[in-house]
DNA sequence: GCAAGGTC
């Protein structure tokens, strides 16, 4: 008999008592975080499959939905409830709030604090209190990379309350049954990496945004009477946004058309008349089309040559992305893109489209798109269509984009309950969805060329066969031409052969469609924010709505714009944040450290804002230029800007990007270096000896290179430099004195190119930059210093001698003589079109480097006058102003001659005595050692040198 | 009185 002790039966019990009450009270309590009510209401009912309850939190927005549902390998008790996007907003504290307490530059440095936004206060105590009784955190934000921030703000709220909590993130792009479902089963964990490069983000916006919008709201304000209710902000995106809009007006303003001619054709048979275009499309020279139409007026007969028939397709559209989708609705559904986008967040949040966020034009194969399909099918605008589409089946037509988490924007639920723009964007959303997935449109195309005296003309005429997608896509169209019908080899008389006139045209000002595009191009604002970014320079009047479609600058938007463009910076240029978001995507890869990133980008920006405040008098004249009014001088001591600390002084102007260079001392090896302020944009370093223990500006300039070049005053450590130079001495470092260069181990750098070897010789690669607080340069990371100008993709012929029957590479016509230097700051060099076409025999410059070298994309046509002809004697083909012409350094001073100019011309004007500096070092006879200047050997292997 | 990014 088996005998059990009393002591054995007792713990039994309790064991199962345990394992009862655990199943039955102690069911895992689960806190789900949404972005937004509307997220967290639908996910809830999917979760719940409709059996949720709703209960009130603090926030009248926020409600808390309550539902049983397996997670986690078992059945919890979840609440669900949600934020209103970011919780929380970075702020400065204390005198830093105040515009009168401070001096802008410190808010470079200023201690920041994350702070829940007083609004949202409400929502925090929910999160709070939800928090305590929960053993787990499910974050349901928004799967992009503000959304895992945001995402991270509940986590710390939750977490300082229930340090317990075990935190999961869902993965969702959608809100459907399916997608929550197969979220929920495969939870993951937050990530760190995405949300920090958020933060790195959201602190630079902050401390660049309100540096620079006090100083020169306060600056501004100050000198311009008229300005002092104006609030002059600055942004990272809303400036590049104003300067997208200035650059596009400038190059209308300065557009001069040119007169072209051209000879036309027709042919009238039974009332139908067909045109005949010239071969030589059009010349700029009258005389030359004048002898030729008479050329063909002696023998008028036109013989058939060629009669070509082939297919023709119209493509249907991509899958829709957001800014495609805000594009369209401005331009055809006349619904501005703000609006647009708030609708279709609308639409969403109602279950009836995907998000609508999404850089994404690819549908994954996940997507069953023929069931999406289906739900169109009983529409009476579109049904019949989307049944023809389920015939074939569902073929979508793939773009090139994805971001990795979202679909295309696509309907997910059918709708006949929506009115007003609501019905409107989700119909064509629906029209859209059904095109892309339908046929492209198909047509046949005969083409016909006809031969007079000599002369060559062309028509071709269209019949559309097939309108395939057009049929449910009333956005695009497509027209049939007729022409007559002709024979290879037959002869006809023209009914009229005449010289028709016509000028080159200036590009039209940016619709708000164009600035999307733009804005999209250089990664300027988010999907969500594009439009924001457009409404705020509206707003501070920098902008304004010409016939209530193109955008055009105003005074105070051209004067900040030029202002910062006399100085030399990409401030209006989109550069600046394009590099920030690339260093942000590889903090979110996890290659970058974000307090790194953040150190390098607040040191490059206070460099640029204490530039800034050395030269604001360049914004003060052209603001005064443009809003015809004089600036008030102000004595110091009204100035609310001096510096507090000493200013930084600049040295020459940067070989490389016309930027100024400056003095900078290592934190690690605490050697001196002169180094660009364009830094990380532009990498150009001078290193210097270590034996300089101290190092300044000096007042004066050099009487060798000139007014733009400062002298610096050098200590050497005691006798380290002797006998040839005293323990003080006064020096250039511009490459006029070359002995003491390399008495210094310095070594110049005349173009990015040689940019391997700024590292100091004597230095490891970790200490060849340093890492304090403010500064650190490092010269050995590769990154394009070209792409700081010219933004605007040239108008550079991609093979401009590669038609048939010319010669494969252009030919030199001169050399490096006409003082034009290309992006990198090497002259540039000139050359003739060769390609048959109406730019044939014209002159352009071009990046002067050699092929085998990575080029610049400098591209100017050569506007001095003597255009090269040839037989054809053609100019230029279309609007010539995409040069960059306002901005573009070099390009203007070349463009300048030719055009009408606008304020006296630029300021700039260092490029030619860089280069002559240049030019003298490399005169110099065979290379001297810099210690006992013999020559056969260097001061590294001199005899007399020590170490 | 500042930014940009979420969202109401």
């Amino acid at each position: 008999m088996l005998m059990i002790s009393p002591a054995f039966y007792c713990r039994s019990i309790y064991k199962s008592f345990s394992r009862f009450c655990s199943s039955v009270q102690q069911k895992m309590k689960v806190l789900n975080v949404a972005e937004k009510n509307d997220a967290a209401k639908n996910i809830a009912f999917f979760l719940s499959q409709g059996n949720s309850t709703r209960r009130e939190g603090f926030s009248v927005y926020n409600k808390i939905y309550e539902f049983n549902c397996y997670a986690l390998g078992q059945n919890c008790t979840m609440s669900m409830t949600s934020v209103s996007g970011h919780l929380m907003n970075y702020e400065f504290t204390g005198a830093h709030r105040s515009w009168q307490s401070c001096n802008p530059e410190e808010l470079f440095d200023a201690p920041v604090v994350k702070n829940v936004t007083e609004d949202f206060l409400n929502i925090k105590k929910t999160l709070e209190r939800e928090a305590r009784q929960c053993q787990a955190l499910i974050i349901w934000t928004d799967c992009d990379r503000e959304g895992e921030n945001i995402g991270y703000e509940v986590i710390n709220t939750c977490v300082a309350v229930n340090p317990r909590l075990d935190v999961y993130r869902a993965k969702f792009s959608e809100i459907t049954s399916q997608s929550i479902r197969r979220a929920i089963a495969n939870l993951e964990r937050p990530n760190k990496n995405i949300s920090d490069a958020v933060d790195v983000r959201q602190q630079l916006d902050l401390r660049i945004g309100a540096a620079f919008t006090r100083f020169q709201t306060l600056r501004l304000q100050r000198v311009f009477p008229i300005l002092a209710d104006h609030l002059l902000s600055y942004g990272s995106c809303q400036f590049p946004t104003l300067g997208f809009v200035v650059e596009r007006y400038l190059a209308r303003e300065n557009f001069v058309g040119e007169e072209f001619w051209r000879l036309k054709v027709t042919h009238t048979v039974d009332d139908l008349t067909t045109e005949f275009r010239w071969n030589r499309d059009r010349l700029f020279d009258e005389t030359i089309v004048t002898a030729l139409l008479l050329r063909c007026q002696e023998r008028p007969t036109a013989m058939v040559e060629k009669v070509d028939g082939k297919p023709k397709s119209k493509w249907r559209p991509t899958p829709l992305d957001t800014t495609e989708m805000e594009k369209i609705a401005s331009r055809k559904l006349k619904i501005n893109a703000k609006e647009a986008l708030k609708i279709a967040e609308k639409l969403y949040t109602k279950g009836y489209i995907s998000y609508p966020r999404t850089e994404t034009n690819i549908f994954p194969d996940s997507i069953n798109l023929n069931s999406l399909v289906e739900l169109q099918a009983g529409d009476t605008r579109w049904g019949n269509f989307a049944q023809g589409v389920l015939q074939d089946g569902a073929n979508p037509r793939q773009g090139k984009k994805s971001d990795q988490s979202h679909p295309p924007i696509h309907p997910i639920k059918y709708a006949n309950d929506l009115s007003g723009n609501d019905a409107k964007l989700y119909e064509f959303i629906v029209r859209h969805f059904l095109a892309c997935v339908s046929k492209d449109a198909k047509g046949h195309e005969t083409s016909v060329t006809i031969n007079i005296n000599g002369e060559l003309f062309t028509c071709s005429g269209l019949m559309i066969i097939e309108r395939n997608y057009l049929d449910v896509y009333p956005y695009e169209n497509w027209n049939g031409k007729n022409i007559n019908n002709y024979t290879q080899g037959s002869t006809f008389q023209p009914s009229s052969i005449e010289k028709v006139t016509g000028s080159t045209t200036a590009p039209p000002l940016l619709t708000e469609a164009d600035l999307i595009a733009l804005m999209e191009k250089h990664g300027i604002g988010t999907d969500a924010t594009h439009a924001e970014h457009i409404e705020t320079i509206k707003t501070r009047s920098y902008v304004g709505l010409q016939d209530g479609v193109h955008f055009e600058p105003s005074a105070v938007g051209m004067g900040l714009v030029e202002g910062y463009d006399t100085m030399g910076f990409a401030m209006s240029k989109p550069d600046y944040r394009a590099e920030l978001e690339a260093d942000l995507k590889r903090i979110c890869n996890g290659v970058r450290q974000p307090d790194q990133v953040l150190r390098e980008q607040v040191a490059k920006y206070k460099s640029l804002f204490r530039i800034a405040k050395e030269q604001v008098n360049k914004i003060d004249e052209a603001m005064g230029k443009y809003i015809q009014q004089t600036a008030n001088t102000i004595s110091e001591a009204e100035d609310p800007l001096i510096p507090s600390g000493p200013a930084v002084q600049t040295v020459y102007a940067c070989q490389w990007c016309k930027l100024n260079m400056v003095v900078k001392r290592s934190n690690e090896s605490r050697r001196f270096f002169l180094a660009c302020v364009g830094f990380p944009a532009c990498r150009n370093a001078i290193w210097l000896s270590n034996k300089i223990i101290d190092l300044t500006v000096s007042d004066r300039t050099c009487p060798t290179c000139g007014q733009e070049v400062k002298l610096l005053d050098f200590k050497f450590q005691p006798g380290s430099m002797a006998p040839y130079y005293p323990n003080s001495y006064t020096g250039c470092l511009h490459g006029c004195d070359e002995d003491f260069l390399q008495m210094l181990g310095a070594r110049l750098n005349p173009t990015p190119s040689a940019r391997t070897n700024t590292t100091p010789r004597n230095q490891s690669q970790n200490d060849s930059g340093f890492s304090g607080s403010d500064n650190s340069y490092n010269s050995r990371r590769s990154t394009s210093s070209n792409s700081s100008r010219n933004y605007n993709t040239p108008n550079f012929p991609s093979n401009p001698s590669a038609g048939p029957g010319g010669n494969r590479r252009p030919s030199y016509s001169n050399g490096y003589d006409d003082g034009i230097n290309c992006t990198c700051n090497v002259p540039a060099v000139k050359l003739t079109v060769r390609k048959e076409g109406p730019n044939q025999g014209r002159l352009f410059y071009r990046c002067g480097k050699n092929r085998d070298e990575q080029q610049c994309n400098f591209f100017v046509w050569d506007m001095s006058g003597g255009v090269g002809t040839d037989a054809a004697g053609t100019h230029d083909d279309g609007p010539r102003w995409d040069n960059n012409s306002r901005f573009g350094g070099s390009n203007a001073q070349v463009h300048g001659g030719g055009r009408r100019g606008r304020g006296g011309g630029d300021s700039r004007g260092r490029g030619g005595g860089e280069f002559r500096a240049r030019g003298s070092r490399n005169s110099s006879g065979p290379r001297k050692c810099g210690i006992c200047h013999q020559t056969g050997h260097t001061r590294r292997n001199c005899p007399q040198n020590e170490g």
